[in-house]
DNA sequence: TCTTTCTTTAAACGATCGTTTAAAGAAAAC
DNA sequence: GTTTTCTTTAAACGATCGTTTAAAGAAAGA
């Protein structure tokens, strides 16, 4: 009986998606030039080779990793930004709903996988600051399209700012987001304890009222 | 004639500054997991052997390139704080004096060796975002200290606001300007051209507005 | 000059990296 | 059962990494 593609071969896909866990885990811990194929291997309980014959390399991997991850959060953030619209037919969005619809996403995916340790934060985080030359596609690829999106919703918010400032403030956005998750372990110590780095929700929200103020500050100083 | 120690050997000191500058040029772009001692010596034009001479190890050479690029930015960042408090001595500091003082100095130190494409920016972002784990104690080493201090004048001038409000924000704002200047070579490909990334000034006092918005936004949002 | 100290050099070391090979094993097709 | 295809495995490959060694060279002290 002729099956799909895609599971012709039940244990081969098995080792696959664990193979998937396993970079993600490790990917988030210790980025992608500070784990090794063996790393992966070993924690897959796998042999070395099969990642090669999974995905040829260990970018491709990786790539596919980050895809797999990322492309849902991007989802709900476009449905989460075409709900606002449709909610408020005639009315331009409040910046901070827009953001709103870029930020939370991350705070909900980190939540449904609760005590999943998945590290999404932090995948998101080093997909944007890895040096690594193969991670700057990873960008163009999965924000790319993504941020003119946005970029277009805010430029209809604010019909009277120039496109040079709003370039500029949505750029600090985006770099307050990322830089935000990438260090949010930080602000336990930093803190001696005060601050709960667990608590996305709360980190979540307080992100996007410090972003989209911030925006907003930086459109409107010329007005 | 007996010398200080530290010019003993002219020769000695002076290949050991040229492989500073190496590091300082080669780190910036490839970050420190991306280059390697023999890329350093090449460009040195010196013996790989030199290196480990001079410094005992990559990790030690690295550290004290950082060193010396950002002690004198963070001495920057006291005087003009200490400056701003002692032109208004009876008054608690405008939050934007305060980020002001912790920003600008970046960029007039950028400016001072303009066309030295040293990239200070890029090695001050990479302290911060480098997922290497002896780069940990960078951010304690250099950081740690400056941030109690500023931490200290911004509960000042928000007498009111929580600790727990005061640390978030102030991680927003520093998580901020690095991810911004981290990132901030994307701007011309993102906006099409539209923004300058070399106009260094201009980003600078637009990510000050940006910054201090957003904390006040933050500290406010409960009042 | 002779001696001592500092500096540079070529060559190699052991470890680890991503990747490949070739053969055995397992599952489906026939 | 036989064949074919898919999957796993042990072992090795070539390259490159940070680091070390041992000897020659250069500069300063005596």
């Amino acid at each position: 009986m002729p099956t799909t593609s895609s599971q012709t071969r039940a244990n081969g896909q098995k080792t696959k998606a664990r193979l998937l866990r396993s970079t993600e885990k490790l990917f988030a811990s210790k980025g992608v030039a500070g784990v090794t194929m063996r790393d992966i291997a070993q924690q897959t309980k796998t042999n070395l080779a099969s990642a090669h014959y999974h995905f040829g390399s260990k970018e491709a991997m990786v790539l596919e990793m980050i895809k797999s991850k990322i492309e849902p959060i991007n989802a709900k953030r476009r449905k989460r930004l075409h709900d606002a619209k449709f909610n408020s037919p005639n009315h331009p969005l409040p910046t901070i709903e827009i953001f709103r619809a870029l930020i939370l996403p991350v705070g909900e995916e980190v939540e449904k996988q609760i005590g999943n340790k998945s590290g999404i934060i932090e995948i998101i985080a080093r997909s944007f600051t890895e040096p690594a030359t193969f991670l700057e596609k990873v960008h163009k690829r999965f924000f790319g399209e993504l941020s003119q999106v946005f970029m277009n919703e805010l430029k209809i918010s604010h019909p009277q700012a120039s496109e040079v400032d709003l370039y500029w403030n949505y750029h600090f956005a985006v770099s307050s987001m990322l830089g935000a998750l990438a260090q949010h372990r930080r602000i336990h110590d930093f803190s001696s304890g005060k601050c709960n780095a667990n608590a996305v929700h709360d980190m979540i929200e307080r992100l996007i009222v410090f972003v989209s103020n911030g925006f907003d500050a930086g459109i409107m100083k010329k007005l």
